[in-house]
DNA sequence: TCGGATTCGTTGATTATTCAACAAAATCAG
DNA sequence: CTGATTTTGTTGAATAATCAACGAATCCGA
């Protein structure tokens, strides 16, 4: 990819994201991205269609980024879950602006259901019904973990993250080791 | 301007003074710059000759806003030399990092060189030989004052401003005043 | 409701930047 | 000293971004 694509793109994102974070999405204008992120209105026209679609894209590339820290690359060095998880909140802690930014944003509450979409994908995949689950209904089961996930890291984010990643990690491990959920990636 | 030139000039420069302040000048190479200004490397010779005239550019450009921030544009309003004194300590804050760089440097020493001479430049004009000074040799004397001046502004920024600008002003102003330099700008 | 102001979406010509490549010069290590 | 590697300076074609402008749509205040 030309580089200046990518530029332009950070640039954007990042302006678009600053303005979320002083006012409603429905407030925002395309000058104003445009003019804060020092580049020509059509420029912005040229990488989105509108600004509905901006905001799509840039939810989007950051849940990528957050499935991929939590899919370390190298699955042959047998990392723990313990480790992926480090990474999903080194990540978390290094966008902490952007997810803190949409989580408080009153006017994008489908940010925090794909948060909770992916938590649940996550922990359908890898829920152990067997031993200490097994007289539980399995979707009450999930929906209750995904909702504390999110929760916790909703709280943490919008938070500024009173804890140290370690911290959270250690402590999610105890959580969900209850609930026989140790090895794989959660989200 | 198009904005395009400036953003690019500003990269580079930005990414010129960050590797200034890791290594000798002489062991930077433009492909060290346009790597780190995220910029291809053929455009850095659009802008610049050779990494020396990138020096010489940088230097000159923020020689000038030193320049302007001692000379207000607005004259008219009767600023005395306090408020301007007050600008240049406050556009030295803000720029910080070039000069500590730029003065850290052994590499450089034409950058001292250059601010001994504006402040010599400066003192001349605004020097009164009369009443305290009548006595003394005017050469003596500007030298005198500039490198104390200059001193002390090297001294501020590369320990880091260990005190608020508008301190530093006061202090400044007592200093002159024992030589009748009160009311002009001083570099 | 109406008129003015602002924003949006688009267009076309121009320009700055990109990328790949090349040859020359400089540097580095044995 | 020599050969390999790195850096420099440059070139040309392609591409992304710029700017100005236009008409349409929307917003805002009287």
């Amino acid at each position: 990819m030309d580089r200046r694509i990518q530029k332009t793109k950070d640039a954007i994102t990042e302006a678009f994201v600053g303005l979320m974070a002083e006012k409603d999405f429905e407030q925002i204008t395309i000058n104003e991205i445009a003019d804060r992120a020092n580049v020509n209105r059509g420029t912005v026209y040229l990488h989105y269609v509108d600004k509905y679609d901006l905001l799509d894209q840039c939810i989007e590339t950051h849940l990528n980024q957050l499935f991929q820290s939590c899919s370390p690359a190298e699955d042959t060095t047998g990392f723990s879950s313990k480790t992926s998880l480090l990474h999903t909140f080194e990540y978390l802690e290094q966008n902490a602006f952007f997810y803190s930014t949409m989580l408080k944003n009153k006017g994008i509450p489908a940010f925090r259901n794909r948060l909770m979409a992916m938590a649940l994908h996550g922990l359908r995949e890898q829920i152990d019904m067997s031993g200490i689950n097994q007289n539980m209904n399995q979707e009450v089961l999930v929906q209750f973990l995904a909702s504390a996930v999110v929760g916790v890291l909703e709280w943490w984010i919008t938070h500024s993250m009173p804890y140290p990643a370690t911290d959270m990690v250690e402590q999610f491990k105890l959580l969900l080791e209850r609930f026989q959920i140790v090895r794989k990636e959660l989200v």
